[in-house]
DNA sequence: TATGAATGAGATTTCATTCAT
DNA sequence: TATGAATGAAATCTCATTCAT
């Protein structure tokens, strides 16, 4: 579903040398971002990094700019595969509920699968302005188009009049914060989290109608 | 409404001396979680802290035992009110969505309102063992009388079958992730955002009647 | 035999007021000497001073001019004392070892003794310049009568040749050294100590006839 | 005499740059050792020493752990040689007192000679808790086994019935007292004032036989 | 006399980053 | 590519001392 992420990080990798290359900067980047979201981006230090990567601090710099720069690309690749989630929900003929609710489950995956610790929409103010613009641009593009996919749907019908923002606000708040609490090794698995977050958070806003409910309960185990 | 909160912190105040001291602890406070709600803890410095209570730096620990106990206090203050509140609602003999509802507002209100500058289940990692446990402890008790709340509603049939756990934490997620992007010089109020996102976050769970429907448009005006 | 002592401290004190002052003088300087004896001059705060001697860090200030003005005190005090054992000893009609021996003796139960926790000869240097000579000076004053006493027993033929500046230092050593281990508490009193050291110690340079030998055993027990 | 000591901190050395390093620790410890005899462990700033072995402040931690494990070692270093001489004063068939003048003379030594400006014995209250376990279980070794060498003189007759733990406290109080006085560029040298007060310190405690007397002037030189 | 409030200077330590090898 | 060594800046916190009451 999610395809050529990360695409400017992952060039075609040509030659092996720049292959190895761009498996140190995932390693990198996984156990940065692993680590930013456990312990916050300041409490992170790249010795910690550097350490989780199994390389030293030193050699950081020859993959990245600085924690910077791992903070970025963290975000960078985790708004990505949201976006792409956007992209294909959008593809899909779908009612409005189910194409807000496969953006979310994606949003939810994104930020849980621990092959991807992303920390997207997490502590963008710990970027300086340069970094920041882009992120807080891309960013504002997700929100944008989750807004609109709500928006969509109340002008359909489909969906409840609501604010489309703060609703869409909500959600974001609602995915983002499992993140504090989620525990890979505890009983919930992430996809089971964001089957029914995204299902619950839909249904506040979905016009309620027996079919809509009854579809709701069909979908319920995913992959 | 909340009234005794803080209680360990305010005294009655008998000297003056007493008073100027009570005076200033809450300028402290206030000032500091301000900042850690913008900054977050630990990319806030005692000295900015100070400029904003306008006092130096060494004062500070004149009043607090550092910055640790600075950040205690915020939630446990914050913790306090929002506890306060869930026993209203327990008292008031309303229907269970309504009893959430009145919860979930006065939540958001706490994290919003620039009076007290809360930052209730935020941060707590960064307290030291001894103090966070207390917290924790504190917040737990909240997030359980939040789930109870729920689970009565299930039992009651007020309330649709969701895992009541799930429920509250996504509820505790849109709301606290209000405080990131909340701006009280913006175009909303506080009271407007704790009003339609709680409305929001209540018709998620809640069962479909008419009824209910009417009831919740009512209530709208809150203080 | 130690008489008219800190007499620059304890003046007549023909008022009641003068009379209070004065205790409290001798309050807060007992209190410092025996923090600066455990501690360290460096390592003990004026606020624990303070508690010590039951008033406020800030109304130390009214009694002493600052925490360098203590240590002079305890330090000035203290060698008043030992200048008085020289003197004592002296006068006394008694043969050199005799001599040297009681001013041992009281030099050790000045350093011991629990009511005056005196800090003669240690941390000088942590005073400031003007001060410190002023405690140097006596100091000092304070060695050469030792090593005089020393000399003169060398001379007499009393006691055998050795370099008196470094046999004084010695005994020196070895009676400051005892407030390192010393304890109230424990099995030895402060006056066995001072009675066994100053018999090892003068022993060591004391030539040695049968008379001299059974008149040490003699004088055993002192108070 | 004393060779393998601080064998922890010294490793065979084998490329270059562990070399370098060691010597590094060494110019780190030795400069240390030196303000801390000099001023005391807690008016000795980190600056002041990394002044004096000419790197930065940040840089030490890039060698040692902090301050206390700077004094740590300096403590440990000099115990080991400490107990070195102890070693080889009991492998060494000799008198009572003629082992016991080479422990002495080896102690002062180790405190004075201006290669290893040591500390041992002193400051050790200024150590956290679990290094000050481990110099107070060693410093105690030292002590017992300095306790020992006199008791067994006792035993055999050569030395006089005095108590061994007192007399073994009176010789390290004079012994280490040398360090307050001492002053490399002065006229005694280290070994001539190690050479002198040995022989004063065993002489307290020597039963007087002209065979003794003889024996003690000729075991005279130092190196 | 007595004290809480206040502060400037300085302490140790951390950390992202650069440099030499 | 890789790393130990090195550093300047900044962080929290302590403390002797002064001030207002």
């Amino acid at each position: 579903m999610v395809r050529k992420s990360n695409s400017r990080l992952q060039s075609a990798a040509a030659t092996p040398r720049a292959r190895r290359r761009d498996r140190q900067r995932d390693a990198i980047l996984h156990a940065a971002a692993q680590l930013f979201r456990e312990r916050g981006f300041t409490d992170t230090g790249m010795r910690d990094i550097a350490a989780a990567a199994d390389l030293s601090a030193a050699n950081l710099y020859h993959y990245f700019d600085g924690k910077h720069d791992l903070l970025f690309y963290c975000q960078d690749r985790a708004l990505d595969r949201m976006l792409d989630a956007v992209a294909t929900a959008r593809r899909a003929a779908a009612s409005a509920p189910e194409r807000l609710r496969s953006v979310l489950v994606a949003h939810v995956r994104t930020l849980l699968d621990d092959i991807e610790g992303a920390t997207a929409h997490l502590q963008i103010e710990s970027l300086p302005p340069a970094l920041r613009t882009a992120i807080v641009r891309k960013r504002d593009r997700y929100e944008r188009a989750l807004r609109r996919l709500i928006a969509d749907g109340v002008r359909s019908g489909e969906l409840i009049d609501m604010d489309p923002a703060l609703v869409a606000r909500a959600m974001l708040g609602a995915m983002n914060w499992t993140v504090t609490w989620f525990r890979p090794e505890g009983a919930d698995t992430a996809a089971a989290v964001g089957d029914v977050i995204s299902r619950y958070l839909v249904r506040g806003v979905a016009m309620r109608t027996p079919a809509t409910k009854r579809q709701l309960s069909v979908v319920r185990r995913p992959s």
